[in-house]
DNA sequence: GCCAACGTTGGC
DNA sequence: GCCAACGTTGGC
C-alpha cells in the first residue's frame, strides 16, 4: 500500500497525557505487549496518521501525531517492539467517546467494538469523519 | 493442549 | 471504586 494509513493509539492522561507528548514532540512509543497491538505497530509506514486517544480520564480522541520510526525492538523490553511518534496538533475540539460511540462510521471501530486494544488501524472514511466531527 | 485462576484494562 | 471483558499464566 502506497497511500497513508491511519492509527489510533491509546493512552490514560495520567500516564502520558497529549499535552506533554505536545511538548516533548517526539516519543517512542513503548510499553505495548499484546500481540495485535504489536502487529499493528509493525505494519506502520513513516508518515502514517495516528489518532491519539485519552483513555480512562477524558474518553476522548484528543489530538494527531506521525509516524516517524517504523518499527524496532523495545528498548524496556527488545522481544517486543515500538515506534516513534511525533506530535502534530490537538484536535480543534476533542471528540468524546460518546459522540464516536453514536456515529455510524466511527461506531464500528475497535475502540468501541474491541475496547481493551490500546493500538488499531483506522480507515480513511473514519479518519475524514474524525477529522470533520472534531472540526479539525 | 485444555482450561481455571489470575491480572489488567477501562468504562461506568 | 466496582466490575465485566478478556488476555495471559500455569497446573495438569
Amino acid at each position: 500500500m502506497s497511500s497513508i494509513q491511519y492509527w489510533l493509539v491509546k493512552q490514560e492522561p495520567t500516564t502520558y497525557s497529549f499535552d506533554q507528548f505536545m511538548k516533548e514532540k517526539v516519543t517512542a512509543w513503548t510499553g505495548v505487549r499484546n500481540y495485535q497491538a504489536r502487529n499493528h505497530l509493525r505494519a506502520m509506514r513513516c508518515g502514517d496518521t495516528v489518532f491519539f486517544y485519552h483513555s480512562n480520564v477524558g474518553k476522548a480522541i484528543v489530538g494527531i501525531a506521525e509516524v516517524v520510526r517504523e518499527s524496532y525492538p523495545d528498548p524496556t523490553a527488545p522481544e517486543w517492539d515500538c515506534v516513534d511518534l511525533k506530535a502534530i496538533k490537538p484536535l480543534a475540539s476533542a471528540l468524546e467517546l460518546s459522540v464516536i460511540k453514536a456515529d455510524p462510521i466511527l461506531s464500528s471501530m475497535p475502540l468501541v467494538t474491541q475496547p481493551r486494544l490500546s493500538v488499531m488501524p483506522v480507515t480513511a472514511a473514519q479518519a475524514r469523519r474524525i477529522l470533520k466531527l472534531s472540526r479539525t
